[in-house]
DNA sequence: TTAATTATATACCGATCGGTATATAATTGG
DNA sequence: CCAATTATATACCGATCGGTATATAATTAA
């Protein structure tokens, strides 16, 4: 085979991509076959010739709609220089994912979190994993900046990872909720705050 | 009528309490008429002959959820003596939320928030005017604070109230998503520190 | 206690749910 | 270009969805 992607894999990532922003609006148990159908023009023989169910798009869906959310914060956090403005890379951008119009259903980590905490295992998995791998990510760079000298040396490194995520995560939420842009960035100030406290 | 409550009164309360914690666990879109008839042991014709609809169950469920965490940060601010006791009493019942087994699916407010913001316009405006009112409570309070000379004066009111809040829901939905309560608690303490800060 | 009222159960509605067997169409490696 | 393979559409499955008409049972005010 000549092509770098079959027809199996590009059909997947249709999928994936077109059902996308439903799943993350509407959430897995809201989110019928007939709207992937509706959202993809294709039928349910074929979206379950590439897929088992409907829970393994949704899976599918999580890791796609993470991965993006993933890559632009590493992106920008490659043109950050210091350890304070890396860590506030995590803010600027999930302070646009609330930001109305353009978002797309808001933050998927929480919305899956929420949704699956009682009721799905595999994506209660999957929203862990991520926001273990953010606490870690989080971890790093404290403890970097730490080395570094840019930072105190008496920080509790795992309370202020898990704060910063705790307020963006809840901004996001309460801005959201509320239509209001402006509670996002007063949270995200004490974001801010807490970064600053850190250096030295 | 000599007695106190109506049939209807009693039959809708009853089905409100009996169906309270599905609806929180799994959600409006996930909970089903027959998840109602089977918690309740009614029929669905009981049900609608005292409800419209499934969504005007899941208003009154959502309602009756607010006003137990409501009462249970209300009866204990009433035995608390600083502004910060105060303040922190939100953080102590939360706190107990998260903390599994005894939790019954975790917050009302953030669960409702995060379902309803893209689906339902109702359950959304309940959520957010629980925010809103949480934030008010908080802002009172730390005005109280200020006058009271009990808290500095240069203190921002709104960003601290809504980083108390963000940091709080935030903290439920990580300790819940990773099954670990100490996160909830790492969060707890720089709610705690925030307070400190805010004193003279 | 009775008559009017109200609540509940039964039985049913069309629509949609997630999922599948099969036939046809498109892609693939040789 | 062809034969084997793979993907897709069609048509269908039983189950369940939210909701309702109606008959019966329980509650209510007098």
């Amino acid at each position: 085979m000549n092509k770098l992607t079959s027809k199996t894999e590009r059909t997947k990532a249709f999928i994936i991509e077109s059902t996308a922003e439903i799943f993350n609006k509407k959430g897995y148990a809201g989110t019928s076959l007939s709207d992937l159908t509706a959202a993809t023009g294709l039928t349910k023989g074929s979206i379950y010739g590439n897929f088992e169910n409907k829970e393994e798009v949704a899976l599918a869906v999580f890791d796609y709609n993470y991965s993006r959310v993933s890559k632009r914060v590493l992106d920008l956090m490659d043109k950050a220089e210091t350890f304070h403005d890396k860590l506030m890379v995590y803010a600027k951008v999930y302070k646009n994912i609330s930001r109305a119009p353009l978002n797309h259903g808001g933050c998927p980590i929480i919305n899956t979190a929420i949704e699956a905490d009682d009721t799905n295992g595999l994506l209660k998995d999957r929203a862990a994993k991520a926001l273990l791998k953010w606490e870690k990510n989080l971890t790093r760079l404290i403890e970097q900046g730490i080395e570094a000298g840019e930072f105190k040396t008496d920080i509790n490194v795992r309370q202020s990872a898990l704060s910063i995520i705790a307020l963006i995560e809840g901004g996001v939420m309460i801005s959201r909720t509320t239509n209001d842009p402006g509670s996002m960035e007063a949270v995200v100030n004490t974001v801010e705050m807490l970064i600053s406290q850190m250096k030295k």
